[in-house]
DNA sequence: CGTGGGACCTGAACGC
DNA sequence: TGCGTTCAGGTCCCAC
């Protein structure tokens, strides 16, 4: 499912239900979700801790648990909510653990690509992950937006440059800066590379306010679906007419990812 | 440094 | 109805 912005309505979602609450027993019918940790280990360092505040960064979720960080990412599939049974309240939950208010924080996870982990430190979320999005102003992005041969679409996908910015949105900014996915980072303009930051922020904004695409898996952690899917431009609109100027939108593979553009919009 | 392929996994959609 | 194929929002690792 997420990138930033689902991940960021989860967040948005669990923050009030999660903050200050203590933790209790964890159970993992799928351990590997918490791989390295065994499921014992990690409940000795866990349980009785108090969940300070939950925040985002990059697609990452980040639990400040009091001299523990617990991070969950989602990657695919992964929905993360409050159920009242430690079973939680789908087929997929690999993970949950109690919580002093009698509920149980729930991890689902279909296709178990996602991960739980219990840190002291977040360093090694900095040293993997660029600037966040929409902290930074659309001229910051002149400078970020450069010193590469790359694709611009698969340079966007990359969370070393910029964290968060995945798929859908990748080609929903490009499609929204006029700009096509197969152009050369090293091609780009000086306005073009901040167009491109605007929309970047302004396609990520704009989605946290519709709560997030549900395409398929994701979920709100109320369990509704998002709004955002119903204001794409050209992702999963392959063969179907560009809004603005009638002509098919194209669908190609770039980095190994569907890639979704308007041939005449985007130059 | 960059790219391409594969791995990790399951479920849904689609063709026959 | 059932079977096989293809595709999927992410990230990591390795070969070239």
């Amino acid at each position: 499912m997420p990138e930033l912005p689902e991940v960021e309505t989860v967040v948005r979602g669990l923050a009030p239900l999660l903050e200050n609450q203590v933790f209790g027993l964890a159970q993992a019918p799928w351990v590997k979700v918490i791989e390295p940790w065994e499921l014992d280990e990690f409940n000795a360092s866990l349980k009785g801790r108090t969940l300070l505040r939950i925040f985002r960064r990059g697609k990452y979720i980040c639990c400040d648990c009091d001299g523990f960080y617990l991070v969950v990412h989602l990657r695919m599939t992964g929905r993360l909510y409050i159920s009242a049974k430690p079973e939680g309240d789908d087929k997929w939950v690999r993970f949950s653990v109690a919580l002093a208010s009698g509920g149980f924080l729930a991890f689902s996870d279909a296709r178990k690509f996602g991960r739980i982990n219990l840190v002291t430190s977040l360093d090694f979320l900095e040293e993997k992950l660029g600037p966040e999005p929409l902290e930074l102003k659309p001229e910051d992005y002149a400078d970020i937006f450069q010193g590469s041969e790359r694709t611009i679409k698969v340079f966007l996908l990359d969370q070393k440059k910029l964290a968060g910015v995945g798929n859908i949105y990748a080609d929903e900014s490009l499609f929204r800066a006029g700009i096509l996915p197969t152009r050369k980072v090293s091609s780009l303009k000086r306005t073009e590379r901040v167009c491109l930051g605007e929309k970047v922020m302004e396609v990520l904004s704009q989605s946290i306010v519709h709560e997030g695409a549900t395409i398929s898996w994701y979920r709100k952690p109320d369990g509704t679906q998002g709004e955002s899917q119903k204001h794409f431009s050209v992702y999963g609109r392959g063969g179907q007419p560009c809004l603005i100027c009638g002509t098919d939108i194209t669908r190609i593979v770039l980095g190994q990812r569907g890639t979704h553009y308007c041939g005449k919009c985007q130059h």
